[in-house]
DNA sequence: CTGAAAGCGCTTACAG
DNA sequence: CTGAAAGCGCTTACAG
């Protein structure tokens, strides 16, 4: 090992360019070696690193859709909060495929010193070696989720409270657990409430596109019988909703009132702005992130549930 | 090792999982171990194997903003390109930074297999110990670049035949060279073409909102000078040009053209559909991967330039 | 065709 | 306060 250019052994060194030096060495011999380490620009070896402790600095957060703005969100919230200590990297899932065990599986391998799995397909264990944090995971162990229905209950109150009477509701075709939540809650709401869901339900991508053309086929029908107002499972669908309705030019919210969860950035700029139940992504993220730090220094956290809440907008006449 | 359960020593062990055992190892023996690993569901320790190695099998692709639909695309390309012999690891740099050295660096301790760098900000070296490919990196040795000239060129003729003859232009706050060599090239084509370029440029993230908030700010004034069409840099930019003027009620493209780079997906069902510059996403990616592959195997490969085409819309006209 | 052994570059008790 | 040594779990010449 090179740094040993500083004099001492590779044992000391180790100690200084680890920070466990204090008390143990010597200011003198400490400050050569963090000279020597910086004129050689000495890193240490990941790999031997990781072998000689048993787990490195590497926190893995496996998402299943990065071009959501949402994940993007996610990913700030994690990285701002695990900080310097540990070291971020990302991976995805194949385009609408949600994480499974064996993609937990693949980066056990590294090591890491966690993994966060964000919005996993329901009913994965998600069981490893290393701590593994789930997000977005109702149902999961040890998850940090939203806390759903205040958000959900005060949509169905403002939707009554505007007089709808008939709603219909657009599902992602996900498989990740947090859609399924979303759609019980806001049914159960409704039902409470008084109001009826349309039967004819629709699902599509989370994509502005594939929204807008599932939402077109429908469109008529949801009108015909008599639905007033559509709620989307996410912000991306209710745009697509908002598109199908423009292009068929149905004024939004006079004669069809819509809704999305998440409340992305560009919510409160589309034409009309949406009302959505808002879904912090970057406070899932700092969340998780905790729980997992709270982990790695043995810690242990309750899992918290993170509050939602209504930002009613144009989309909804507010 | 558990998997010498199969009655071998480690090092025949080894040789299978690593499918170095043909000719080495008697088939009976090898089956054995087969069956031993998959009973015991053994997997290769990676710090261990990257050690001992000297190299790993991660392929780290670093790029500047995963919320950009078209980075998405990308990461699709690589991916379906370096297939399972390789893993691949994203990082992301902090929201409008480009990556830089320092990324590099922090990933070359993982002695990833390669490291692949998107957009890396202009002048930065990225000159490890492991094998790096720069994308969409004017300039930098060995990168994989678009050949901007046909679709430019194919722009500014279909401009100057409708008829244009002063355009503004509204450019990225990317430190990208790709966004310094879009403005050059769209420039100089204007000028051979004998159309005028506002001097009153305008840049702003590449994002819907900033670049609205951007246009709304200069459009009366390009309007008032004469402009008739506007380019952006990034289909991202041109949708916020696009919502930029739908909120003052001018009319694209009647009064004002507008087209942009990238050819995102969602181009085709803007409102009016988009004219843009198409730069494919996944093409790159794979272009890449392609390129990191066959300096891995020793059989470097020339830098291709990927053409570009443009594609004409409703928003110009087309 | 198979195994014993060295070595990858670190970290961490353990002696001094 | 400092260093020699073992060991992390693999891979790969090298003998047999």
């Amino acid at each position: 090992m090179v740094a040993e250019r500083a004099g001492t052994s590779i044992a000391t060194v180790s100690l200084v360019v680890n920070g466990k030096d204090r008390g143990r060495v010597s200011v003198p011999i400490a400050t050569r070696v963090r000279d020597a380490v910086e004129e050689l620009g000495y890193v240490v070896d990941h790999a031997a690193s990781t072998l000689a402790r048993g787990s490195g600095d590497l926190v893995v957060l496996i998402a299943p859709d990065l071009s959501n703005p949402f994940f993007a969100e996610v990913i700030r919230g994690v990285r701002d909060t695990i900080g310097d200590r540990f070291q971020l990297v990302l991976s995805v899932t194949e385009r609408g495929e949600q994480p499974v065990d064996a993609d937990v599986r693949r980066f056990e391998r590294l090591r890491p010193a966690g993994i966060l799995v964000d919005a996993p397909a329901a009913g994965a264990s998600m069981r490893a070696s290393v701590p593994v944090v789930l997000l977005d995971a109702p149902g999961g162990l040890g998850a940090v989720n939203y806390d759903l229905s205040p958000g959900v209950d005060a949509l169905v109150g403002h939707l009554r409270t505007a007089g709808h009477r008939r709603v219909a509701y657009l599902d992602g075709t996900s498989r990740a657990a947090t859609f399924a939540v979303r759609r019980t809650l806001f049914e159960e709401a409704c039902t409470a409430a008084g109001i009826a869901v349309s039967e004819r339900g629709a699902s599509a991508d989370l994509s502005i596109e594939a929204a807008a053309t599932t939402v077109s086929a429908v469109l008529d029908a949801w009108l015909a019988s008599g639905v007033t107002a559509v709620v989307a499972a996410a912000d991306t669908l209710a745009y697509g909703v908002l598109r199908a309705a423009a292009e068929r030019g149905i004024p939004v919210p006079e004669a069809l009132a819509v809704a999305g969860f998440d409340d992305l950035p560009s919510s409160s700029v589309t034409a009309p702005a949406l009302t959505s139940v808002a879904l912090p992504g970057a406070e899932l993220g700092r969340a998780a992130a905790l729980r997992l730090l709270a982990t790695l220094d043995g810690t242990e956290a309750p899992a918290p549930s993170l509050p939602t809440r209504l930002v009613p907008r144009a989309s909804t006449g507010a």
